[in-house]
DNA sequence: TGACATTGGTGACGAATTGTTACTAATTCG
DNA sequence: CGAATTAGTAACAATTCGTCACCAATGTCA
């Protein structure tokens, strides 16, 4: 950093290949779930994750759509990028350029077609190592922003029960909650509104179904949280 | 969405047009501020961002450093990626594909070159609507995160008065906070030790210096938050 | 039919955190 | 010297949070 010699940069555009990679996540029994496809023959691994290059005219969001349509057979409704990679790490199309995005599914949404498959996050097959480090970062997006952005619901259909939802925020932090200080929480912050259906799953008293309902509050907070932790 | 047709992917890479469009970010006179360049004559806007294609086996965060170094003369140590663009939006040399990356640097690092020089974020000059859509996202990505990640130490020198940490927290988040709360949360937090050095800034009491000094802490986190604003 | 297990839902209380007020401390200015 | 200004903190009130205890509604099974 020291007064280095300030070097005139004539920007110019490069050519590059580019490919999108999509995370697809979605709740499965009591763990999140990462949808892999069976790599051709002759990769180096077995399976990988979804990925296409946005064509013409297309943009990054809309390629992980239509790349998670012919894989899962439904389109999940919201995507989030989940960073950028132009390292030296493999993909499995050779791309230059990474575009990580993940894309929330609901537990009902579609099927895999017959070459691709679920996998338990924390249990994947062997992938290629761009791959892995999209993955990982997918996962640590989702963990980041599941209280600043509504993704929890987007892992759920559009109506579910109070029990659902914490279950989906206990999978992506990895941790569980306290019941009656979830539901006081989830009061307070105007998210949800109650249906006039009610759900009876076997034992037990049936539970209201409730839908993603955010009513507007101009962000009057508080004072700072700090919330940074140095692993 | 209606049971679209599964379409086998046959998936390819494809050569595109890449740039890496730098946000650096300051803080200046009671705002924040952007450094931009002053465009060569005949193009549409009079100014834009830093921008470059990344080199061959260059990182992209690698590639703002480089670019960052060019226009300031420093090279800040920090970097975020605050999102990746393939839309209609022009872009001032016709990159198919940006990314977007923000740079922070302390306030008195460095010094913008002829032609460049730093503009508050609240009154920009025109420039190109990708250019505008970058900045646009790395402000809104720096305020989200500053409770996340040390943000606002990467916009202060090695050490600085819990006043300027005060400061900077209230540029980025937008609104005042009150000193009290302030000092007692980041107590709390155990981000910073203080030094034996005092700072005499003209009036008033002097001031201890503290510096970034993040302490392990595992992260035993509450409750949900739900600190989701619907605008 | 009537315990009992199981899941949903809530009131209430003490503990912890946060917002605020008000004060003390150390310096410059006139 | 006193007024003005900035730094730093103790302490109190208001709010939020973690937890416990309980009630409600259903299925199971003797």
């Amino acid at each position: 950093m020291r007064d280095r010699p300030v070097v005139p940069v004539k920007p110019a555009v490069r050519r590059t290949t580019i490919a999108v990679d999509v995370v697809v996540l979605s709740p499965r029994v009591d763990a999140l779930a990462v949808l892999l496809i069976r790599a051709p023959i002759g990769a180096r691994e077995r399976w990988s994750l979804p990925w296409d290059a946005p064509q013409g005219g297309e943009g990054l969001e809309e390629a992980a759509a239509r790349i998670t349509g012919a894989v899962l057979g439904a389109s999940p409704a919201f995507f989030e990028q989940v960073g950028t990679l132009c390292d030296g790490r493999r993909h499995p199309g050779d791309a230059d350029v990474s575009v990580g995005i993940a894309a929330l599914s609901p537990a009902g949404d579609g099927a895999p077609v017959e070459d691709a498959e679920w996998f338990p996050l924390a249990s994947l097959p062997a992938i290629a190592p761009r791959h892995r480090t999209i993955v990982d970062r997918a996962a640590a997006v989702v963990r980041q922003r599941v209280d600043q952005s509504p993704l929890a619901f987007r892992l759920l259909p559009p109506t579910f029960t109070l029990s659902d939802l914490q279950g989906v925020y206990e999978l992506l932090l990895g941790r569980r909650l306290h019941k009656a200080s979830f539901r006081r929480a989830l009061q307070a912050s105007y998210l949800v509104e109650p249906t006039d259906e009610w759900r009876s799953e076997g034992r037990g008293r049936p539970a209201q179904l409730f839908r993603y309902a955010p009513k507007k509050r101009r962000g009057a907070r508080r004072g700072v949280r700090f919330d940074l932790f140095t692993e």
